[in-house]
DNA sequence: GATCCACAGGAATCCTCGGGGT
DNA sequence: ACCCCGAGGATTCCTGTGGATC
């Protein structure tokens, strides 16, 4: 019921499988595929497609070795570097952080071994995305990226890097509907519940709270059947399912917000507990708030970061921009 | 329309931390 | 024990922008 397991048969995104598996095709003759970026909305399964997609190729391939990197756990492009490095062995001996990142860059350029495919989650939270540019001219290493919006990886980039990587073949990953959702919680159900706990009716009433989001879904559905076990009941009742609902999107809100330093945690919880608040305002409630407060610059930053991570907008530019919570 | 102000965000610089070499 | 190195964060410095005021 964790939302990392990847079910045996990916049947909801039969095209995305089929158009990927295609991409990565030429890895079978021991030829280096194209890059792809897979793109859409969180909980449309693009994370749960490659590993299957790059799972069911290992199965077939002998000689390829694969790595999954989240790039906004290791953001920064050291981080990166080093768990690609990771992954084709060669970093026994830097665990030490005083190794340069040229040298990591070098030992991966000398890399000669089998078809290297790397999958790099969350791609856009990639600080230096210049590395996906080393990355590119790195032999036998392809690489599939994975964003919310296409424009987060590609806009920023100077000429250089976007020609580069024009051959990325894109996918786009539309939200699921009601019906596909009921479907994947019912792979869930049959792997992980009683029979006759929960009824379609119940699973399309979770789909429709979840609005497309299958990691919403799949969160609710775990939170349901732990709510009515608790309650000793066997069926996942209408009232399970709306109870569950505000303290889920929470607890998966919370997975973000815990990523955040504490001085973060404060702005964002200071913008939430407002509907607008302008920078100066919000930074003096911010030093209030906190012993060692951070200068202005940085909570520019912060509020940078905070919006890069979708949980505030900014509205409005220069003087009058106010700050809003999002979702 | 000139000037001032509050703010955003880029670039350069400083600071800190952890580890290696001597 | 001491110094040095590199990464990454924070700060300092700076330029640009749009609204307010005269």
């Amino acid at each position: 019921m964790r939302s990392e397991f990847v079910p045996n048969d990916v049947k909801h995104r039969p095209a995305e499988v089929s158009h990927l598996s295609d991409i990565l095709r030429p890895v079978t003759k021991g030829n280096r595929p194209e890059p792809s970026f897979l793109y859409g909305p969180s909980g449309a399964g693009k994370t749960c497609i490659a590993r299957h997609t790059l799972e069911q190729l290992q199965q077939n391939v002998v000689d390829l070795n694969t790595q999954y990197v989240n790039c906004w756990e290791e953001h920064t492009g050291f981080q990166t570097l080093y768990h690609v490095l990771d992954a084709v062995g060669n970093t026994h001996d830097i665990h030490r952080r005083s190794t340069p990142t040229d040298e990591l860059l070098q030992r991966l350029r000398e890399y000669d071994g089998p078809q290297y495919i790397v999958i790099l989650d969350e791609v856009d939270q990639l600080e230096d995305k210049e590395i996906l540019y080393d990355f590119h001219r790195i032999q036998n290493l392809s690489m599939i990226l994975i964003a919310n919006r296409e424009e987060d990886v590609f806009s920023d980039f100077d000429g250089r890097l976007s020609s580069r990587l024009q051959t990325c073949i894109r996918i786009r990953f539309n939200q699921y509907d009601l019906d596909q959702l009921v479907t994947i919680l019912e792979d869930r159900v049959q792997w992980g519940l009683e029979q006759g706990a929960i009824e379609t009716e119940g699973l399309e009433r979770i789909a429709d709270h979840a609005a497309g989001d299958a990691r919403v879904a799949i969160g609710l559905l775990r939170n349901a059947a732990r709510q009515a076990a608790q309650q000793q009941t066997e069926r996942i009742s209408d009232d399970v399912i709306d109870a569950v609902v505000s303290e889920t999107k929470t607890e998966i809100r919370q997975k973000t917000t815990d990523k955040l330093t504490p001085h973060q945690q404060v702005l964002y919880e200071l913008i939430t507990d407002t509907d607008h608040i302008g920078g100066g305002d919000l930074y003096d409630a911010y030093r209030n708030a906190v012993d060692n407060a951070k200068t202005r610059r940085t909570m520019r930053n912060y509020l940078a970061k905070l919006q890069q991570y979708n949980l505030i907008t900014a509205n409005g530019n220069t003087k009058n921009r106010t700050y809003s919570a999002q979702g």
